[in-house]
DNA sequence: AATGAATGAGAATTCATTCAT
DNA sequence: AATGAATGAATTCTCATTCAT
């Protein structure tokens, strides 16, 4: 059975507007907490002050928030993205890259804190993996396309890897990083650094030996 | 408000036994397919080919299953962390022990089908945040004890950031790797093998460098 | 375990009220015909002509039908004390007073009929006895007041024993005489203003001969 | 439906005397406890020190054992009112009379804690009604039997409404009582004896001023 | 006979969604 | 548009009763 999941109507008005944020923002606030299952939209009603009535206005079903939100969220993340694997980003340095990466994604976390409830890639809506499992992809996606340009030497396929690693270790440690006090916080933020960093060197540093001619370094690799 | 979570009755016939195998079986299944809050205790009895009046005799609610569940997991996780961290491994090549590491994890993770659902941190019960917290912590501790038996020149405080990034860097990658196609799982391990080996040898290395005197090398690091 | 027993929500709109007092009314028929234990949610939302969980919405639980069904009856029940026990009582002939009594409770009886289900002191449910018991205390205390006024010499802890014996008796012999023809019961309550009052004037009287100095007559009673 | 209410089996052996014995000694005291409805089989059979399967060994079902149990309880009744209402009780004085009753009654509500809550008339189950119903009403006749033989030209209308009055009053009053410390419960007792028979003699000194037209020669036997 | 596991209809309660005002 | 009352399918859990051992 296909659901409806675009918005039921387009509000003119700008109360409308206002009304939908007000929703969206009650929604991620109350999903962060309890989870999109156990949420229910008379909570994020009730949070967002205004009626089940209304919120049935605007949402044909509490998938319809989810999926506005989850919108929200990845239009966010790309901007995000967009500052951060700019072209100035090809000819960073490795560090000032990283460092780069993990605040402004830091911060994403603070500014959306239904963030990992969405894409933790728990099993909780069919839509939701799917989604999490989408935007993972993009940021592979992405992240292989900047070290393309960067090391075009590199073999897609490690390259790929390394991506995906990347992506994820910032996955974990990010949200753990975030939940410690300052301090420890920094620790585990630069240790992240090194720990990507150092890898990141090694791979690059294995492939140039390899284009260069010599190709017994790989071997050993494994 | 306190809950039972205790068996509601100790099974004096083997056929109790059998009953409560297959219902947490049943259970592990289920969790891991749709998640603990949606999972429902009909489903479980259904799969566990019993009546919803059998799983409550032995089950007072569906939250001890949750944790009669956790509680095997739990156990089951600890004999393989014997088993990987035994007196052997303090002397084993890096090599060798991340190879034991994984492959033994790995396999876990085929046997234990709910393992991430249950332990990933998501906030769906009150008891799970905390079991996957303590879970967590349990494990880190493991490997930052292992650190300190193989090189007890390390830091303590960079030694347990070590243990923190090792055990939630396996963590993700270990599910994903799971879910690829066998070529590409292998590929994965080998670079999570790589990623945490380069780094584990860098922080030895600099650790090193510094006890034994010269002190500049770990100025430079972050 | 405490629970919540006042309304889920004050009703906003006059229909509300209506769907409220639907639903009292109907519980209070349905918990007469079949007891509080026996009565179930369904059976007093069919009665009152509307839904489970239009019910739900108003009272979050069977408990809190059943306070505010007593509640109810026992704001409507002190009414009729206060019609029954006014100024006046205090001069009236005893003739009269039962006579008020009697009439009052016998029609209190016909417009309540859950009103003995819920006092009779049956174990159903913790709070129903303890209200029960308030309820009868509450009643013997008012009808203790009003013989102190009347008759100031009788001996306080005999005043209270009457007070108890005649609230007692009018509690069982109400209810038998409402469920008989008309005719009979004109008989049993004829009868049982009889009773109380020829019991009440010996009592009057005993009390009368001791205080005007001649105590013999309390020695042979018992 | 009809439902089965006899013995599902006449044991033989005297072990199954015993086991029905403690299954409707330990029906009594759930019974008395949370009442009827609420009280659970196995409850029952836990109390009993048996096993579910047993009691329903013996008893078909819970009416069943509500049967078996009320049954005893009114052939002891029987056997108290055989031993309360014998020849001799025609010719005793009034007070004796009632000494005997109450003293009797409350010796037997003591040993059978179930009885008021089997038969205090609640609407639990219909054959409590119908019990409850039966035996006010034989207890009612027994007392005007009792009545008749002893002033055989009181009125039969007003006879019965006279038994009717002193059974019920003695059914609420007589608990109550129980419920008491010693003290205050002699004090009950006795005003509850009071109580009775100065109505009873009024009645039959109105019954005898009424039927001779004029005499006062019997006036001294009550 | 005895035990206790198995069964499933039925009860209380929740919550997404619709509808009347 | 806004409000909140109405709806009922779905869920958790209980308990009388049956059945296997």
């Amino acid at each position: 059975m296909p659901r409806k999941i675009s918005l039921r109507r387009k509000p003119r008005q700008e109360r409308g507007e206002r009304r939908i944020d007000a929703i969206l923002k009650a929604a991620a606030l109350v999903f962060a907490k309890v989870g999109y299952e156990a949420a229910t939209t008379n909570a994020i009603a009730a949070v967002a002050r205004t009626s089940i009535g209304s919120l049935y206005q605007f949402f044909p079903n509490k998938e319809a928030i989810l999926h506005a939100l989850a919108g929200r969220y990845l239009t966010d993340l790309r901007a995000v993205h967009d500052r951060m694997l700019d072209e100035k980003a090809v000819g960073l340095p490795l560090s000032e890259l990283y460092d780069r990466i993990i605040f402004l994604l830091a911060d994403f976390h603070d500014t959306h804190p239904a963030f990992m409830t969405l894409f933790a890639g728990s099993s909780e809506s069919v839509f939701l993996s799917l989604a999490a499992q989408q935007l993972s992809q993009e940021c592979i996606s992405r992240v292989d396309l900047l070290m393309a340009a960067r090391e075009p030497g590199l073999d897609p396929a490690r390259r790929r890897l390394c991506a995906t690693i990347n992506v994820n270790v910032i996955k974990v440690l990010l949200p753990i990083a975030q939940s410690l006090d300052p301090a420890s916080r920094a620790g585990l933020l630069a240790e992240t650094k090194t720990l990507l960093m150092t890898h990141m060197e090694r791979v690059v540093e294995e492939s140039r030996r390899n284009t260069s001619g010599n190709s017994k370094a790989r071997k050993s690799r494994v």
